[in-house]
DNA sequence: GATGAATGAGCGTTCATTCAT
DNA sequence: AATGAATGAACGCTCATTCAT
């Protein structure tokens, strides 16, 4: 059976920052604001000295904590990330029908996301706006090509390994289990952003969403 | 019938520059080293300052022709969806058979892209390799959010429209035939970037391609 | 008797441009567009190439006519100060009594400018708004210092010696003629300025004018 | 009575730096700096940059000071009234003789100015040459037109409303007091600027000054 | 450990001007 | 004579970062 901390604190891993975040207040209130200020202002035009007026605080403070706005955004992302298989994990949990599992894992994964109220100083639903909007750029970064992104993106492709493992035990043999996975993941991201950007070309509305699209999509083509 | 422009003169938006670079030497050798230079040194780090050295001309020559590096991207990438729009035209022309034409169009959209010889001043293989990096980074941009969007990414759009036009054709009952659409644009460029950057999140070597996935996904979720 | 061409047609130094503008159409809507050009976006951020869009001609053809955007604004004060001079001889010719005669001068160079029908490519009234922004400014500029300044403000200085010729006639031991004609030239502008943007340091309002201010200041200091 | 700080502080308005220059040493020498560089070169070939060479700083430091270079003449303007009305202030306490008080008054604002020891990083007989050349270009810009024009000028119009007293004291029926007291401090600026640059329009030399000038004629006009 | 001050480097842009047609 | 294209130089400004306290 699968386990994980089933405390909220999420682990990142320690190359992503330089100081923990999470052990001090001033920590904290980086991470909380930081988001709400790449979710008001876009990711391009947030920078240190925007987020120090922000919290009261000096751009040079906020420098002990990351090296830069780059690698804040990934501390954000595999917290995300890692909050998302807490949540795949515990809504899997001791369901033995495969296909269920997948369902529900599907919908973790694609879903509209809320707040949780168990982090009280991370807004989950605005930072699944920025991962919308910004994972996707982040992991397509040039810069320092390869040095740590599988560090980086552990978490993610955690979550993805996960639904590649329920996909195989659905239908063991389906010759695209990672493609499928990652489709789901990244094409939810994609779905929607385009709900809030490019409505034309989505089929969603109040009763139907991409959660029902992705169900759909990946029942039919693993059926046997 | 389609009908498209069968030379390869493509029809970007007249929004998206300043002056045709079309219509000059010095414009022509800006896309040509825009494209290499992108590719080399990534989209962030590319300047006009940069791009003016290796064409050997001052940045202020490049402003004549664009506002800003983004809008030169905007312009290689309308530029890149015209040049996949023609040749899904081209290749799904006269097809009568609704499933060989889907197959077919999904094929231009997904496989990997080989310089074309009738453009002589674009390398369409380098080209997609940036589609591939900075296309969903240049659509996610925040700033001037919506004012023209519809506008800069219409050739984007009508190459979704004409797979969903396809897609209706086989299974005119299909309840996602947007979402199945974009799916597959966006998904292929994230899957080709998988394989640059991912390698072990996806499926695919020498026997099995992007292509047979989304063959076999659209195959059979369309299947009645 | 004095003498002054009565054509409309102002004599501006030979100096001040490189291509008469008043022997072409061109050279015509220069003069009048940069008049409203300037009035709209204020000299600091008037440029030539600005002013070719306005006149749908290219920048390069105004160098034709101005060596620089300094230049066409000492023609244009040139202009304004030789239609004054023409204004205001005209207004004292034949007049015997020298305190009438200076009452009508002052009249002359401190009432709010109404448009002149006689010239139509120029607005005078829109004109006077600029001279009043920006004369002070011109004279004042550093580079250049003295080169032709002298040739450059002829035409202001003629004014200014007509005046103090009259001052002169009215009270010949005054000892301070050339200041407080300066003083009531160059005050004017001042106080025009002020009525428009510092209006509380102004005693002005729809029944006392600058007008009565300078008469009644300079009646009083020449009484004998 | 009269009430001025007596210490050589002039308090500048908070809207004008965002850094107090009087706090620090750089901020000194930024102060002391441009008034020396802007007397040399003119305010119009002005930068940081070079203002920032002759500091040997950096010109980014300044901006942490100055907004712009308009900003940093707006203080040294806000500074020279504030200083002047300190002049003032002191010059005419306790004198009871209204007619006194206002030919000292007339003598402050008009008078050539020589270097105040008591301030060692401002030279105030150059600074002064920077206010005539170039205070009235600086009340006339038309850029962020009146937003805070009051807040900046208001130390100006402080030193011209206590001239307005004064004039009123002497002569309470005299219809132009506020456009007489603007006419001499303007006026002031604008013969001292004559004497140096269009000398043929004054009557003043080693004999007889600007101050003579505007005794005589304030006097006379005020004369009940 | 947190902060404020200072800095160097470089970006995006505009301007004035020249050249070739 | 008028124009369009191209250029070099500089400006204003911001960013990421370091240093000193």
């Amino acid at each position: 059976m699968d386990s994980i901390s089933s405390s909220l604190k999420i682990q990142v891993s320690e190359k992503v920052y330089l100081k923990d975040p999470e052990t001090s207040t001033l920590g904290k209130k980086i991470i909380q604001q930081s988001i709400l200020l790449i979710h008001e202002i876009g990711f391009d035009d947030f920078t240190f000295k925007k987020l120090g007026e922000s919290i009261s605080s000096n751009e040079s403070s906020i420098y002990r904590y990351f090296e830069n706005k780059h690698k804040l955004l990934v501390y954000l992302s595999s917290w995300y990330w890692g909050w998302i298989e807490y949540k795949l994990v515990f809504a899997t949990n001791n369901i033995s029908d495969s296909s269920e599992k997948l369902r529900r894992a599907i919908t973790i994964v694609t879903e509209k996301v809320q707040d949780d109220e168990a982090t009280d100083h991370i807004n989950e639903s605005i930072l699944n706006k920025i991962i919308i909007l910004e994972f996707t750029k982040s992991i397509h970064r040039k810069k320092g090509e390869d040095e740590n992104k599988e560090e980086f993106f552990l978490l993610y492709k955690r979550v993805i390994d996960r639904i590649i493992a329920i996909i195989k035990e659905v239908n063991p043999n389906y010759p695209f289990a990672k493609s499928l996975a990652s489709t789901i993941v990244e094409g939810a991201l994609h779905q929607h952003f385009l709900i809030n950007h490019m409505k034309s070309i989505t089929d969603f509305d109040e009763n139907i969403s991409p959660t029902d699209f992705y169900i759909n999509l990946v029942t039919t083509v693993l059926k046997k």
